[in-house]
DNA sequence: ATTACTTTGTAACATAGGTTACGATGAGGT
DNA sequence: ACCTCATCGTAACCTATGTTACAAAGTAAT
């Protein structure tokens, strides 16, 4: 993605020289839990997952940013804590444009389409994070995945859902375990309220 | 609390007659999950839990909204879904002030003291939204204590944390049923790590 | 002090789902 | 076609915790 077409800067007048573009590998910590935010960052390719370990010793992947999104952006009015919730991790090879949080905030208050943007992004996040504070908040296996299936189905449009990942993966989003995700799909399947495969799960009734 | 002195409107040059004041008695639901937001609002008195039905059947609050908190913020540049995440409920005698959207974002973009107050607000809802994540992350009853005291422990700097509330509030914040949150704390009680009364836990080690 | 109500602890029971292990299936490379 | 490795389903076992019920302790009103 370029720079310009990032929902952050579309339409701005944010000059381009005082944005720093770093590339990351695979599987690069590029920031870790409770370290303090000093720059808004911009994905410009792949994806960053913001992983938290719990007491337990286990960790969850709280939220994915994926291309376009942006991180550091709450935490620069945050009154006391400035950093960051949760370890962030690449997916893939990733590039990331910076952009210092004076900078960001001189423009911000210059610029009403940058703002326009800035509180666009703010309020897809927040969306997301209710969302993912509902699943968990789902207290059965089942109720998990049918929460997923229904989310999937007003994005995807259709009752056949494509993953786009392993089980594996799906079951790490659900916050269950593999073998109780697949146990809970075959019983759902018995009971003939879904079919699935591989790659996908269809919703019958 | 006045008008005037909330975060939100605190040094801004707000006209206070566009803005509407309502009252409303306990327990009162004044906005349900899905309804379409078109207002910003200000808690001047009392407290508005959201809470969430989950698939289940079980309903849980997802964050509570203390005097001086604002919502309906995140919902205005959403860009498809307006709608509140949860039922919206008022606890105790609740006064709420009233801002269109369309007044509020007229103000906003002219008024920089407004902005900084608004990205504020939105930063701390960010904040407290990332750690009932990770409350809800913690996978065994203890861990959800031991987090919540942690949390407790930094916000009221001592080892012994008050609780002003029941344990049945309590369990309710922790996401575990009250027997089992008695069952934890007396192991944890027996095994030395805490002692506990009804109005406080006290960390020991 | 007595009563009535709320809050809390405790115990017994049932079960959902974590854990581990293994075999089957599928996919990609040579 | 064959090999290798990732992915997935399945089954057996076990424990944490939800569930229900009841009694003890605390609180507030008369």
């Amino acid at each position: 993605m370029r720079l310009e077409d990032c929902r952050l800067l579309k339409n701005t007048r944010v000059i381009i020289e005082e944005i720093k573009i770093m590339e990351y590998p695979h599987n690069t910590i590029i920031a870790l839990e409770g370290d303090i935010s000093t720059k808004i960052g911009i994905v410009l390719e792949g994806k960053i997952l913001v992983k938290v370990n719990s007491l337990g010793g286990k960790n969850f992947t709280m939220s994915v940013l994926e291309t376009g999104q942006i991180f550091g952006d709450v935490l620069i009015y945050a009154p006391q804590d400035h950093s960051y919730p949760g370890n962030l991790v690449t997916q893939g090879n990733t590039r990331i444009a910076f952009l210092n949080n004076s900078d960001f905030e001189k423009y911000l208050f210059n610029d009403n389409d940058l703002l326009r943007n800035f509180l666009s992004l703010l309020s897809d996040k927040a969306y997301n994070m209710n969302l993912k504070s509902k699943l968990l908040s789902q207290d059965t296996v089942r109720d998990k995945i049918l929460f997923f299936l229904q989310q999937q189905k007003r994005v995807q449009k259709n009752n056949r859902i494509f993953l786009h990942m392993t089980k594996e993966e799906l079951a790490n989003i659900l916050f269950v375990q593999r073998p109780s995700l697949s146990r809970e799909l075959g019983k759902m399947k018995e009971e003939g309220l879904i079919d699935y495969d591989r790659k996908t799960i269809t919703i019958l009734k």
